[in-house]
RNA sequence: GGGGGCGUAGCUCAGCUGGUUAGAGCGCCGGCCUGUCACGCCGGAGGUCGCGGGUUCGAGCCCCGUCGCUCCCGCCA
């Protein structure tokens, strides 16, 4: 018989009984009938019931396992009387007669339950998470990641893409966040750097002749995390394609995101290839956002010309003065008592989003009137009072509302109602229950703008990647407006979750050069920055793009967990310290000599001034 | 770097308008229990109410400061 066990604890079954088995595994729970003693038997694969009687000579030594400590035992399988069948577990025809008890390693009193999904603080867990990883929904999850992991390595191989490998200990990229820094030994004074993405790499593979290029891509950030952001590292599906438009970058990875959310999703629905394409602009207007939640059905309309002409001084001159106003429907909500939801919306646009508030109309069928047939249009509430009947009747057409309906406002300047009304869209989505259960609803955002005026210099800048291709190439950049240009850049959005961003590359340098010269970039600075990028381009460089979609943020969504921590084996915490590892960690003086270091720490670190 | 929320038993949380000895569930310890499977029953231990200061006859509750956690903004394509 093997040393550890003949079957797993998820193996056994009805058909087994009458056989002698080994089990080795976790100690999972006990349940003492002072005689009579259960024991739950886990290891990987499932939990098996093991039982032992006080006639037997073992009995106090089991009665004493501490849970969680790792045991073998040996015994005969007996099938369970008919009552005592549980049917919620896989083996539960059956159960182990302890016959023979093996301690391969006792386990201390825990610090937390293993047995239970109680919650219990992130700093615990992520310092024992080792025993957090035993928990059921944990393992769960991180087997889920392994295998949509494989789902994705086989995808991309039938879509004809190769997997590659790129340097971990490279230089810095053109992204925009801030590198991770390894100090070199051999060169004093010298760094390489952690890379954000293989962006660099994978143009040079397709400058190499490679044509379809994939990577299960570790990225590094030194930047701040949030609960849907892992500080430090994450990983992404990176990929780049020779010789294709947009199209065809679509067309090449939305079959893969489809078959992974229909083989992983539970049944829920799943966006159909192609995709919606949503222009940003048209993002912005009709849903207050660049990654919208196509699952909840409301749409933003801009009714700042109705605003315009009205006698409602407060938004006329909101929209004089260059602001718009975006009318959010809430439909069937008229009936709603005022203050448990209007004035509740408007309360929270002020203390929640800092906005000076949220109006509204509540629309209804009106009696007759002076000029008004019986059963028309009419608005109620304060911003209506200071309206014209038929100003009314254009509003509720353009925001597609009717009688019983509620329309919200969201006044101010561009960028800040547009941020509001998308919050707003959302929160009145989910208060009126209209938010699609059980979907994955995808789209593309494209068209984004290249550049962008910063607010506060003046200057105008490059508002993403600085290396994607103009829309128009080299004569639009010299025609047009430059906050006119659009750059062949794309972002891809699931449930309003931003999975990647994604380009058609520049791959000309003279466009380059113009593309930063309109930045306020000389050519100089551009060669020097990015001598190793231009010079590849000038020996023949095939037009090509791709994307990059998020492997942590995909299996979130899977798992249907919004904190990207559940789903990542040994995350950093938000402070981006490792609490099981001790990371980081001070070095010791000669191994700072020897990489050629002096510490220059701020007073309150321990250091002098 | 900025803003919001939270901090009460090992853990999750309740604690009324400021008023007697601060509670519950889970866990832990002890006892009982031969068919449970989140076993059950009885009993017990366990608290500087994050910390410091203030207001008050009286503070878990109000005020100020501070520390920690958390979410958001900035940042991050």
């Amino acid at each position: 018989m093997h040393a550890y066990r003949t079957h797993t604890c998820g193996a056994l079954r009805l058909a087994d009984a009458g056989r002698t088995a080994r089990l080795s595994g976790w100690v999972h729970r006990k349940r003492d009938h002072g005689q009579l003693l259960f024991v739950d038997l886990r290891d990987h694969y499932g939990v098996t019931q093991c039982v032992i009687d006080a006639s037997s000579p073992l009995f106090a030594a089991v009665d004493a396992l501490r849970l969680e400590s790792v045991v073998t035992f040996t015994g005969d399988i007996a099938a369970r009387s008919p009552d005592t069948v549980n049917p919620k577990l896989a083996t539960g025809e059956v159960e182990l007669t302890i016959a023979a008890l093996e301690i391969q390693s006792e386990a201390e009193p825990l610090p937390f339950p293993v047995n239970s999904d109680a919650e219990y603080p992130e700093d615990m867990r992520l310092a024992y998470r080792f025993l957090d990883l035993r928990r059921e929904h944990m393992h769960a999850h991180i087997m889920l990641r392994a295998e949509i992991i494989a789902s994705i390595r086989q995808r991309m191989i039938e879509q004809g893409f190769t997997e590659f490998q790129t340097p971990i200990l490279t230089a810095s990229s053109p992204e925009g966040a801030r590198d991770y820094l390894v100090p070199s030994r051999l060169h004093p004074g010298q760094f390489y750097a952690l890379p954000q993405a293989p962006q660099q790499f994978k143009q040079l593979l397709m400058i190499a002749g490679f044509d379809r290029y994939f990577q299960i891509a570790a990225c590094f950030r030194d930047e701040a995390g949030r609960a849907d952001r892992s500080p430090g590292e994450f990983y992404q599906l990176d990929f780049e394609m020779s010789f294709v438009t947009q199209e065809d970058v679509f067309a090449a990875i939305e079959p893969v995101l489809h078959g992974l959310f229909e083989e992983f999703g539970g049944g829920r629905a799943v966006t159909a290839p192609p995709f919606p394409r949503i222009p940003y602009r048209e993002a912005a207007l009709k849903y207050g956002s660049d990654k919208p939640d196509l699952r909840n059905p409301l749409v933003i309309a801009d009714v700042s010309q109705v605003f315009a002409r009205s006698k409602f001084r407060a938004f006329r001159r909101i929209v004089e003065n260059g602001g718009v106003v975006r009318a959010i429907p809430a439909p069937g909500s008229a009936a709603r008592p005022r203050s448990s939801f209007q004035d509740r919306m408007d309360g929270w646009a002020k203390s929640e989003m800092g906005a000076p508030g949220l109006g509204y109309i509540i629309l209804e069928r009106g009696e007759a009137g002076p000029g008004l047939p019986e059963g028309s249009l009419v608005g109620r509430g304060p911003i209506a009072n200071n309206l014209a009947p038929n100003e009314v009747v254009e509003i509720a057409e353009l925001a597609g509302v009717g009688a019983g309906d509620v329309v919200f406002f969201a006044a101010g300047p561009k960028a800040e109602a547009e941020r509001l009304a998308g919050a707003a869209r959302m929160r009145i989505g989910r208060e009126l229950g209209l938010i699609e259960e059980a979907a994955f609803r995808f789209c593309w955002i494209v068209d984004f703008p290249m550049y962008e005026l910063n607010e506060e210099t003046g200057q105008i800048e490059f508002s993403h990647n600085p290396f994607s291709m103009p829309q128009g190439g080299l004569a639009a950049l010299e025609q047009q407006d430059p906050l006119a240009i659009t750059a062949f850049q794309y972002d891809i959005v699931c449930n309003g979750v931003e999975l990647s961003s994604g380009a058609i590359r520049n791959h000309r340098p003279d466009i380059m050069l113009k593309a930063f010269a309109i930045a306020g970039y000389s050519a100089a600075e551009v060669e020097s920055r990015f001598a190793g990028m231009l010079n590849a381009f000038k020996y023949g460089a095939p037009p090509h793009g791709g994307s990059a979609p998020g492997i942590d943020r995909i299996v979130m969504l899977l798992a249907d967990t919004p904190n990207i921590r559940e789903v990542v084996a040994f995350p950093l915490n938000q402070q981006a310290q490792d609490l099981l590892m001790r990371a980081p960690a001070p070095v010791s003086p000669e191994r700072l000599r020897e990489l050629h270091l002096r510490l220059a720490l701020p007073e309150d670190k321990g250091g002098r001034r």
